[in-house]
RNA sequence: GCCGCUUUAGCUCAGCUGGUAGAGCACAUCAUUCGUAAUGAUGGGGUCACAGGUUCGAGUCCUGUAAGCGGCACCA
């Protein structure tokens, strides 16, 4: 006999043999039906897995919503894996984990019938409900490893008689069988699984879309065909999870941007923004305000070439690396003759330059710098290009030509931990100002291929630590953790990671401790000594670039910018053109008090008005007609306000107006 | 760069198995002066991404290129 104890204190003596699914019977047929897995001395395992020994048992429930979900998920994926074989013979497993929302699998097509497609989805679905509606039984069985691949080598799957011989040796290999007698399915899987495919609801899932994606992860390796597919507990919580997907769809920055007027991309020039009068207002003020808080944080800016001798590039080491991301400038002029060679061939190289530090420390090298001048506190609007991997660029959110809000701090290493600490609080300023109330912090640790000594990581990674100690901002609350080999080739980094509004998040701000670079370069300082030392240089960005940045920013507004930033701040609209010279008047008095507002006269319903400059996400709109033309008045009507319009004396709407449209940093408190 | 899909008017899209291009919105003109999310009429606008090929005939079929979209990989 076992003796199980229970959460609420309760042990039961069970006998040897009996699993949770025998414990969840014997409380009651309905917390039986509802259980899905077990948790076992903290270990989440299948109900249907025999006890080795006394234990303490938790029954998970649909009610277990975190546990219920990854174990449902995985279940999917098992089953997406069963009904493509059921359909597709040949085809071969290898992969399929639980995501955020679903789930996906990677196959191996059978030969000749190339990747799946969108169009084979709904047969899978279907079929996928099939092997759910038949309530296969998953079971559990441990399997010696030689016997798996020698099973996997016979069914020709190549890729999981792999996959199983470098599995960590001591754990138990183990297989989940499903069907019944005349249908048997086998996968190499860890588990746990739901006690039969029945449990899952065939309401709850979709598939989602197709893709490719590398076995293993590695583009050495073949490329398999994913499907992806989001799964939930039940119906509703699907239906709410594809409302959620088309809201995030209607926030899209490149469909705001276009329905905005904000900026376009064209073939031309791919991978860069043609930014438009709107929303190249909203970079303006972005950048106005970026300045008076670098002005105010002892920040001194600059502004270096874009263009470089390629020489220069490869002290840096940037040449080595990252060359092929680079564009190359060769300085010669072309012959002016149509049929003359365009390059000689020893034409000196230059590079449009993919950061801004190898300048920086050019600068910091002109003349000589005392301890005393530390910290220098280095920035600059960079306009920095790359030439990125086609398939990576996206709208905004990755482009070949971005501004970064870069600035490079040359410290003495006393005095790390405070300017690191100094950043994260100017960068939380920062964030609050932009709307974003919630933010994470991460520590991106040393990677395998890097520059510099074991003690530099070391000691880089500890001030790092030391520094974001210090503003007691690592907590869980801050979302604080390590991450093991993401950091720079040069550096350890701080990621600062926003939240959205629809809860998404960006990584946008860094700082990274390189000691690295001004070796290389060659940065010094006096010390009090009088003798030459090496400064630190740290890295760092706020805002990350501009255009990604004002991406991101339109997807959490959805487009409804706060009026500082806003581009069209007020329109003026009439209802009839007797009221045309009382709304220039109301324009020109905006516009006195630093507002950006036109004016709507045309020939159009009031109705029509509203609709267009509402769709258009103007903040205010202040409606006049005769009444207000011969009162002095405005009708003002608020984007997305409840209360359909107000009436305000023009002064004290000019007054509100203009006390509401101060950028955040500007705002005088109150005493 | 890799896999899949897409590309038709400024925008969103329709165009069946090949027979020579359509809608709504937008734009222009005219009428309407109408108090809070679309007033009506008329009109202009397309080398069907680009380059080849098959065919009596190609927006439609085939090949290539480019860009876009969804992923993968990359992201100093």
């Amino acid at each position: 006999m076992f003796k199980i104890s229970l959460p609420d204190g309760s042990v039961r003596e069970m006998p040897e043999g009996s699993t949770p699914a025998d414990v969840a019977a014997a409380i009651g047929p309905g917390l039986a039906k509802a259980a899905l897995a077990a948790r076992v001395n903290g270990e989440v395992r299948d109900i249907t897995r025999p006890f080795e020994e006394d234990a303490e048992l938790a029954l998970i429930t649909a009610r277990d919503e975190r546990d219920a979900l990854e174990l449902v998920r995985h279940d999917f994926a098992h089953v997406l894996a069963e009904a493509v074989q059921n359909l597709y013979p040949g085809t071969q497993i290898t992969f399929g984990p639980a995501t955020d929302d679903g789930f996906y699998y990677d196959f191996a097509p059978a030969p000749g019938r190339g990747p799946f497609t969108e169009e084979d989805l709904p047969t899978i679905e279907e079929e996928m409900r099939r092997v759910i509606g038949r309530d296969e039984p998953l079971i559990r069985e441990v399997w010696q490893r030689e016997d798996v691949r020698d099973f996997f080598r016979r069914q020709g799957e190549s890729f999981k008689a792999e996959w199983v011989m470098e599995l960590p040796k001591g754990e138990p290999i183990t297989m989940y069988r499903s069907g019944k007698a005349d249908h048997n399915w086998l996968d190499l899987c860890r588990g746990p699984h739901l006690a039969s495919t029945g449990k899952l609801d065939p309401q709850a899932f979709k598939l989602t879309r197709v893709s490719g994606a590398y076995w293993r992860g590695d583009p050495a390796n073949p490329m398999l065909s994913r499907i992806y597919g989001t799964a939930w507990l039940n119906k509703k919580q699907l239906a709410e999870h594809l409302t959620r997907l088309e809201e995030a769809a209607k926030r899209d920055h490149r469909k705001i941007g276009r329905e905005m007027d904000l900026f376009h991309l064209q073939e031309e020039a791919h991978g860069s923004i043609f930014w438009h009068p709107k929303g190249y207002l909203i970079w303006r003020e972005l950048e106005a305000y970026m300045r008076r808080r670098l002005d105010a944080g002892g920040y001194q800016e600059v502004k270096t070439p874009q263009l470089m001798d390629a020489r220069q590039w490869e002290k840096s080491g940037h040449w080595g690396k990252y060359r092929e991301n680079m564009f190359i400038v060769p300085d010669e002029i072309p012959s002016g003759e149509d049929e003359g060679p365009v390059l000689s061939g020893d034409a000196q190289l230059m590079a449009l330059k993919p950061m801004n530090c190898p300048a920086h420390v050019l600068i910091f090298k002109q003349g000589i710098t005392s301890y005393r001048d530390l910290p220098l506190r280095m920035a600059e609007f960079g306009c920095c290009h790359r030439n990125e991997p086609h398939g990576a660029l996206h709208g905004l959110m990755r482009v070949r030509q971005f501004t970064q809000d870069d600035a490079h701090i040359f410290c003495r290493e006393d005095q790390l931990v405070e300017e690191v600490a100094l950043f994260c609080d100017l960068l939380d300023r920062v964030y609050h100002d932009l709307g974003f109330d919630k933010y994470a912090i991460k520590l991106a640790l040393r990677p395998d291929k890097r520059f510099g000594s074991d003690e530099m990581w070391d000691w880089s990674e500890q001030s790092l630590r030391d520094a974001v100690a210090a503003t007691g901002r690592n907590t869980a609350e801050f979302g604080w953790e390590e991450l093991p080999g993401e950091g720079a080739f040069y550096a350890p980094k701080l990621e600062f990671h926003l939240t959205d509004a629809i809860g998404r998040t960006w990584q946008v701000g860094t700082i990274q401790t390189d000691t690295v670079l001004p070796e290389r370069l060659d940065a010094t300082y006096v010390g009090e000594d009088g003798a030459r030392h090496r400064p630190v240089m740290l890295h760092r960005a706020i805002l990350g670039s501009f255009e990604r940045f004002i991406g991101i920013l339109i997807e959490h507004h959805a487009g409804r910018f706060p009026l500082w930033l806003a581009p069209v701040q007020a329109v003026v609209a009439t209802i009839v053109s007797d009221a045309d010279g009382y709304a220039e008047e109301v324009a020109a008095k905006l516009r006195a008090a630093g507002l950006r507002a036109d004016t709507d006269l045309r020939n159009e319903k009031i109705n029509y008005k509203v609709r267009e400059h509402s769709l258009a996400k103007v903040p205010l709109l202040l409606v006049v007609g005769k009444r207000e033309a011969e009162e002095g008045t405005v009708a003002v009507r608020r984007l997305g306000s409840d209360d359909r319009q107000q009436m305000m004396p023009l002064d004290e709407a000019i007054a509100t107006f203009a006390a509401e449209a101060v950028p955040p940093d500007l705002v005088r408190r109150p005493g």
